[in-house]
DNA sequence: AATGAATGAGCCTTCATTCAT
DNA sequence: GATGAATGAAGGCTCATTCAT
């Protein structure tokens, strides 16, 4: 539609805000427009609708995001750093992405049924099968340990990484980095004294 | 309004779930009323508003949960049993209460800002205090690790435990008991092998 | 419907409280059974109708109200004494169906053009011969001024007598004869000192 | 909301009308929306909700009524002219206010419970205080019969003038001048003949 | 006579979307 | 590129009314 993809941009950055302040549902397309200080019609203009809108900047982060994790896959590290890559990988994503993230976690779920969100079904089983590979991987080469279940040992993990962009807030103190440090030395030692 | 608890607590079982599953604000009363076969304007004989099923879903879970909670916290365990039954007693009410969790997880951070919902803020400062301040005490007894930012672990357990409700499915495979053991397991000790 | 026409004019008289104080439609069936005692349903086993109500509400009232305007007129007064008798008689009417009244004067208007409330339309009509024929006679007979537009007389000399009943409080004060020789002096001689 | 007078002046002209005819509680939006040829959502383009349409139409009649009123109260005029100045002034008010002035008879006792017309009892108050005030001064300087209840004149004469609204039609054989000058005639003379 | 529960129609309001200017 | 005004569909809620018990 527009020529500008600056200012595209700039109100999907805004409409991002908003959607993961509010949610996607409770978000009214005249909040988008207030924030962006324009008024609601004149999105339309940028925009085909409010679902183009979620749909642009949930496949914008995504594209990213596997642009880092194939990266990081394609590079023939063992497991454990195989898993620490994708953690602090994750971690900077969160960092740069984190209204997507948000919005992410919050609406896949429900959107994954949508045929235009297809992408977002592909995407998970394509995660699921390099984090599910990794620990598999690790666990047949004595990295990781034998006894626990590997699907809930996969989803402890993800979890513990992606549920940080629920409350982490960019320049807030620790650097994507460090919190990758310390969620690593939690996940993979434990946090109890070793005897 | 009405005495019946009977349909009461039917018609709450039927609006937490289609709540779970499709989000409060997506959510219209007469999806709530198709699923539990009469009309839409009919809900409002035995409840006020849409909210107020909320309302009710949200308290009468928390209210249990803190029952459970409260025996954990008075019974004088040291740190590291407490941790181990709180989050025991989590899973427990993860699969009693599986669609009240959910919605919990989901809408939490926008209710807090409504007067009505004020017992979700205390709850969750008296849930930072409890678990805090176990942390703390396991630390200070070298039970758990001095090198972890502490605030950071907290985050890290809370969110660990909490988030199953989006996958957990009562009745599949694992028991909440079993479920507990490994995730302790995995958070204690981490799932690296021991060198 | 009912055999005991003792319980129906109880609830009648509630009915027709509420209806003058907070209108007729704004009055819901649930507020006349609150206040009379009973469930909304279970008005139904005594009346038809909310409508049904106040259809006997006011058409008890204006039988009542005939039954003294017709001995007045009648008795074969002159035009002054038969306006005289006539004010009289209505406030008398005021004191003693203060509700329907009230009611009559704000929702009479809508109801003439319902088919049930016909008679609304008939008494108007046969009220309004008999003031305006009194006072045409008492203009022929000089007792009235000739210098008035005859019309704009009656409509004053009504809407003076009936609003009373919009803050006429039975029991506070003035006896409906004692308001009745005031309104009378006022209408009659006028409220200015005469030079 | 949104600048353009000129259409908010049309539909609020619209609306009151409905208003004057049906009343507030019985007139629908979609009514309203079809008298002015719209749809019933639009007229929340134009205004926040159909009780901020009677707002407006109440208070901007107020505001022109008390305009003029307060022309005439500080003219200092003696007692009988302020009477004569007032009652012409509310009867050119009925004819440019018709519609607001029936709306404000018919619904005004309910709404001054409500917060947001607070300004409903202010002016009754001030009103009052104006008529009444006048009133004793006339009867102080003798101009005014001394041996009425001053509290029933009052009502008497305020509501002899305002309960003209439901029958009066603009342009419709007196002008509001020849109306004022009959009732007050009627008001300070009497209807009777002098003997 | 009255209750408890439900119906069904309609109401006020919201909101994504459209389009002439 | 944006505005102002409108559309149309849907949503939460109210309420007169019904009826088996």
């Amino acid at each position: 539609m527009t020529a500008s993809p600056e200012r595209r941009r700039e109100l999907l950055a805004t409409a991002a805000e908003v959607f993961a302040a509010h949610g996607y549902n409770a978000t009214t397309v005249r909040k988008i427009a207030d924030e962006a200080g324009l008024l609601a019609g004149s999105l339309y203009y940028h925009f085909d609708s409010k679902e183009s809108m979620l749909d642009e900047i949930l496949s914008t982060f995504l594209d990213e995001l596997w642009e880092g994790y194939d990266a990081v896959l394609a590079a023939g590290l063992g497991p454990r750093e195989t898993i620490e890559a994708l953690v602090t990988e994750s971690f900077r994503e969160i960092d740069r992405h984190r209204a997507a993230v948000a919005i992410y976690q919050k609406e896949s779920k429900h959107l994954v049924a949508l045929p235009r969100f297809q992408y977002l079904a592909d995407s998970q089983q394509k995660f699921e099968k390099a984090w599910l590979g990794t620990l598999e991987r690790g666990v047949a080469a004595h990295a990781f340990r034998a006894d626990l279940d590997i699907r809930l040992t996969y989803r402890f993990v993800r979890d513990t990484v992606w549920v940080a962009a629920s409350w982490y807030r960019p320049g807030g103190g620790h650097s994507p980095e460090e919190i990758a440090r310390q969620y690593l030395s939690m996940v993979l030692d434990g946090i109890a004294v070793r005897t």
